[in-house]
DNA sequence: GCTAAAGTTGAGGCGTGCCTCCACATTAGC
DNA sequence: GCTAATGTGGAGGCACGCCTCAACTTTAGC
């Protein structure tokens, strides 16, 4: 139902039209998942370049600005949130807000960058915001309507926290998984 | 009790002598306490130095490496924490927990910087977190004897989830004290 | 196969941050 | 005041990331 949002007006870079170049392209878009997440929206591009194999030249002609970029990769997570608000739809209402926030962990591979975009300020990653939203919340009052999500806190709120968690690093999986299972009651609501 | 911990074996640069010298390195520590704050650890030391109105050859004088800086700023944290242990003491056991955690984001003035330390690996963080720790944990355990803290997570899961907290961005106090809120009340036991 | 269009490459100019070093300035102690 | 000890400053060498550009390579299409 939200999928119509997620098409919002993107202005993706277009993806080029020889075989070759489609290759070097993909692997760009790769590198810099990989780069961004683990270094933050400042990674160097010239290692990204590195890292998909290619000359830093033809990482300028895909993507003129470091934002061309960006935008491309969150883009794509993005649309597989969105997606993900749908596959989840079916679940009872408080495991579909549950699930789809722990896709929101899963899916941020952009980590550290996923944040930081949280506050930035552009047309695109207002949008992009948006598309997120309009998918995401709706799970989230629907929980709030059937009384097992607290009613003092913003959807907002909610993304903030499991965000910022997200951001941290972890000893491993599993305290991944306590840490996120412990934030999530939080978001529950109380027995009275 | 834990201020004796608090002592640890910490090798902190010395102030200088001179009563001038001993200006500027007050003015350093500010500057970089600052910069830290708001750049986390990669922050410019040639923009400390600037914001402190001193060469950079003095900075480098009074803390020869980057790292000597940020211990020094770092420490200071660190002790303002565990003296907060000591101050809680006499609330009740969820209620010293959770003023100390708060705390805990508060005294953070190096936001982003202080979940980059929490990983990484030297010597003196160790000993650090150690102190740290030792200050804070024993709260942690009475509220856990109480019964007023979840029996599944550590003392370790719930500093990574609040001070992943801490470093991601808020739109206003008001939301931070939400989601501080939020995140605490995972940290509580449910009534069965 | 040939050729024009599409794409690739990396050297190079620019800026910025790191850190060293030493001529110069200030202070403490007499 | 004088002077030795202490401290200051910032130019300069190095490294790295940004981005451009023009010579070169590859592909698609005939």
């Amino acid at each position: 139902m939200n999928e119509k949002a997620a098409e919002g007006p993107r202005t993706r870079v277009r993806r080029p039209q020889r075989a070759d170049a489609r290759r070097n392209f993909d692997a760009l878009l790769a590198a810099a998942r990989e780069a961004f997440a683990e270094h933050g929206t400042g990674a160097s591009l010239e290692d990204v370049a590195r890292r998909a194999g290619v000359g830093i030249g033809t990482l300028y002609r895909n993507f003129p600005t470091r934002q061309d970029l960006f935008d491309s990769v969150y883009l794509d997570e993005i649309d597989e949130l969105c997606n993900a608000a749908g596959q989840v739809a079916d679940l009872p209402p408080w495991e579909a807000l549950a699930a789809w926030l722990r896709r929101f962990v899963d899916y941020a591979a952009t980590k550290r960058a996923i944040y930081e975009a949280l506050n930035r300020d552009s047309e695109m990653m207002r949008s992009s915001r948006a598309a997120m939203y309009e998918a995401g919340e709706p799970l989230f009052e629907r929980a709030r309507e059937a009384g097992v999500v607290r009613g003092d806190v913003s959807f907002d709120d909610v993304l903030r926290m499991i965000s910022g968690i997200t951001g941290g690093g972890f000893v491993d999986d599993d305290q991944r998984e306590r840490v996120l299972g412990m934030a999530l009651d939080g978001v529950r609501a109380r027995p009275a």
